[in-house]
DNA sequence: AAACTCGGCAACCGCCCCTGG
DNA sequence: TCCAGGGGCGGTTGCCGAGTT
């Protein structure tokens, strides 16, 4: 949320983005994309490391974004998916669409863990014994296994000896739906940036007067200034008036050093 | 009304893996 | 094969606001 604003030993600053910060990082990177998370504040007049420009891109100003409450619907994918998991965010996010790792995992430590405790803590009556039949219900969630989930596993594996992810955890809390479901869920807060897919593009964002993303970018974008859109950007010394951009039409001003050539080839 | 406590969550840190030279 | 750079991930921190005393 909020952190006092400092800088470490390089000048990077750090703590709480501003308003300022993050137009700047939109602009650059729904215009020329992602990259190089390291150059990139460099190039987009930011005084962040990478690493905190991605954090703050994904977890917060990239559109598709769903904040608010979690639905019932998300909270049993999430309980779902850490008994077959574990702290697997990365997996478990990429179940929900438009939630982001850091979200879920934030979710589970404040919310979900406590009640699934206290639960379990409430209905001790029930005998709680470890079965080899929870994996029934991993069918109807199909975990991708892609080349970072097998990043994870092995990560995984490298960390917790012999352990991999189809070997389920000592406790299903599905089996168990007492444990977790009399919590209601306030769905109606829920609420979502866009409709559309979550793979984005930065040539997404060019065509910003196509109605449903324009709508849905003014609501996603309505803190800033409602000028946004149509201002030049600031680190942007190729401003088109016409209001078009073009993706990588300035080689010079993403790749001084190269001059152009790193993107199409040397003539 | 003030002081205190606690929960939520944005952001940072450090480690690991992948890729290219 | 080794090494360095970059990206991704999970754990943790710490501030603010809401709730409680």
């Amino acid at each position: 949320m909020v952190r006092t604003p400092c800088c470490d030993e390089r000048g990077m600053k750090k703590g709480t983005w501003t308003p300022e910060e993050d137009r700047k990082l939109i602009a650059y990177v729904t215009r020329y994309g992602c990259w190089n998370w390291r150059q990139l504040p460099k190039f987009a007049g930011l005084s962040r490391c990478g690493k905190s420009c991605r954090l703050r891109w994904l977890n917060y100003l990239r559109p598709n974004i769903k904040r608010g409450n979690y639905t019932a619907e998300e909270e049993e994918i999430i309980i779902r998916l850490h008994a077959k998991l574990g702290n697997k965010w990365s997996a478990i996010a990429a179940q929900l669409q438009g939630r982001t790792d850091n979200e879920v995992k934030n979710h589970w430590h404040t919310n979900l863990k406590k009640r699934l405790m206290m639960n379990k803590h409430k209905s001790s009556s029930v005998s709680i014994t470890l079965d080899d039949d929870h994996d029934d219900h991993d069918e109807e969630i199909e975990v991708p296994k892609s080349s970072d989930q097998q990043k994870t596993t092995a990560a995984a594996n490298s960390a917790n000896a012999e352990t991999t992810v189809d070997q389920i955890p000592e406790f299903d809390y599905l089996d168990y739906p007492e444990l977790w479901s009399p919590q209601p869920s306030s769905s109606e807060v829920s609420s979502m940036t866009s409709d559309t897919a979550v793979a984005i593009t930065a040539a997404d964002y060019l065509v910003v007067e196509d109605n449903a993303t324009s709508t849905a970018m003014e609501s996603f974008y309505g803190d800033f200034s409602d000028n946004f859109w149509t201002e030049p950007f600031l680190a942007d010394n190729s401003y088109n008036p016409t209001g078009f951009y073009t993706p990588f039409m300035e080689p010079e001003f993403l790749f001084p050093s190269f001059g152009g050539d790193f993107l199409y080839g040397a003539t």
